[in-house]
DNA sequence: CCGGCCTACTGGTCAGACCAGTTCGTCGGA
DNA sequence: TCCGACGAACTGGTCTGACCAGTAGGCCGG
């Protein structure tokens, strides 16, 4: 035996250990059980003091656990709750919460996350436009008067009262009709981190009405690709909306970045007016 | 006031009340003083017990929140360190580990992650075609000669030892180009969701050296449209290469979903000859 | 029948202790 | 002079035991 492992000696690779702690061996057991299916949401935990003897270890080691998984989104805590820790149904929170991490530590810029949106959104819309059932066109299409509505209205505050939480269902709707949670959680994620990052900083106190009423003009043509099932055009419309939106947000040294995917264009001969792009 | 609130009562919303946990707070001042700058990564914080003096609770609180810090890959703690606990670069390990979650427990098809990959990494290579510096170049060429010498030499592993190394290299090198942190970095992580789902269930032993041939082939193929500038060619590739490679993977119920994205000509005039997607 | 009280839990927190491990200064020997 | 071994002074990891506030649910009296 040793033989064997002195001849391969050189090709040997020993890997840095790392000590495995108590209370990760119980992440994994549980994390474990519940992509299994063993544990399902809604079923609960026994208690800390129960864990702590099942697992045989301290009662810290089973709360450090608890704690890891509750911050993963996997299990939640109540005080007083006699049926223990109650298991969640996965949830795209803990995807927000990194991709917003990795945004606030300037790992992210403003223009690479716009950049991305373009590339989310307008995939979102192709596949809605080609995917859509009759019952996503309702939903579009009562989005979409929500929206008419609360923009005739008028918007009390800009906060998420009114407007922008009709055009968030109507977003959310189109990503829904596009049929890719992934592609959906991830939209959201990064209009979410987008906003944050703008409410943070400029706070332009711009025409409210104004820009609602574009908003609502721009997302009536997108249900309109969508219904007639015009894919490219519905494509197209998210990127060149969200490039007239956010490009003066950006710093100036990153907005030609976002123009590779503006003159991609969809069919040949059919060029965006060029001027509508400029500064 | 009190009028003030009687008056609009059916319109107040209150929200519920969830008690703050000590930990909790450690974690929200931890994590700001990293965002703002005052923590730096590799800067270390007080040692455990320090930390308990100054927020004035008990050790239990402070490594509840340590705990969690670490769980987001904020802060590492190492047994015997005398400079307490290290604070880590941002790391887009969090974002792996939550999307694989969110995979792990079907909230996400197999189908959803390949049709999401297909739009970023097509996206990615557009990018890199238009936007690729001479650097970028030599490093795509060397990570392509590596990827031919690894094919030619024989696959001793399919593990990461010799080809699939140098292919994500490549990829890695593309996504580089594309000048798109968050691009490369969901890129990687889908990648690497996909991959951990492969591995686990069919487990397929293909002919290793005719798939490596043929990535080989089609890695090619897209340094050459990258180098020309080609972007549609790159993005087209993308798309193509992926169904081709993965749509017999998939549950037959969820391959349509690939198609809207597959003919969704760039260019019109250039249609893909249509036998070439056929299984 | 219903409302309030009481018990038996729950999780949240603290204090104190021990252990294994690391770091680093010191000291003795070569 | 240099260098290795030793040990003090920490570190984090874990366990124990205790207390508190809060909840759920049964019990009892109205």
């Amino acid at each position: 035996m040793p033989d064997e492992v002195r001849g391969d000696q050189r090709e040997v690779r020993f890997e840095r250990v790392s000590p495995v702690r108590a209370y990760e061996r119980i992440v994994e057991q549980v994390e474990e059980a519940i992509f299994t299916g063993q544990l399902r949401p809604g079923q609960h935990l026994p208690s800390e003091r129960d864990l702590m003897i099942q697992f045989g270890v301290g009662r810290s080691s089973v709360r450090e656990a608890l704690r890891v998984l509750q911050s993963n989104g996997m299990v939640r805590s109540r005080p007083g709750d006699p049926r223990g820790p109650e298991v969640l149904a996965p949830s795209t929170e803990p995807l927000l919460q990194s991709m917003t991490r990795l945004a606030r530590t300037d790992a992210l810029s403003l223009g690479e996350l716009v950049q991305f949106r373009m590339v989310l959104e307008s995939t979102a819309n192709l596949l809605a436009a080609r995917l859509r059932t009759d019952e996503h066109l309702t939903e579009l299409a009562a989005a979409l008067a929500a929206m008419r509505a609360s923009a005739e209205r008028g918007t009390p505050e800009c906060g998420p009262t009114g407007f922008s939480r009709a055009e968030a269902a109507f977003r959310d709707a189109v990503t829904r009709a596009s049929g890719n949670a992934l592609l959906r959680v991830c939209a959201a994620v990064v209009r979410d981190v987008v906003a944050t990052l703008l409410a943070d900083s400029p706070a332009g106190a711009d025409d409210q009405r104004a820009l609602a009423r574009a908003a609502l003009h721009h997302h009536t043509a997108v249900f309109e690709a969508i219904r007639a099932g015009d894919g490219d055009t519905a494509a197209r419309l998210a990127r060149r909306g969200l490039h007239e939106h956010y490009a003066r947000h950006l710093p100036p040294e990153q907005r030609p970045m976002l123009l590779p995917l503006l003159d991609h264009r969809p069919t040949a001969g059919e060029a965006p007016d060029g001027d509508a792009t400029g500064a």
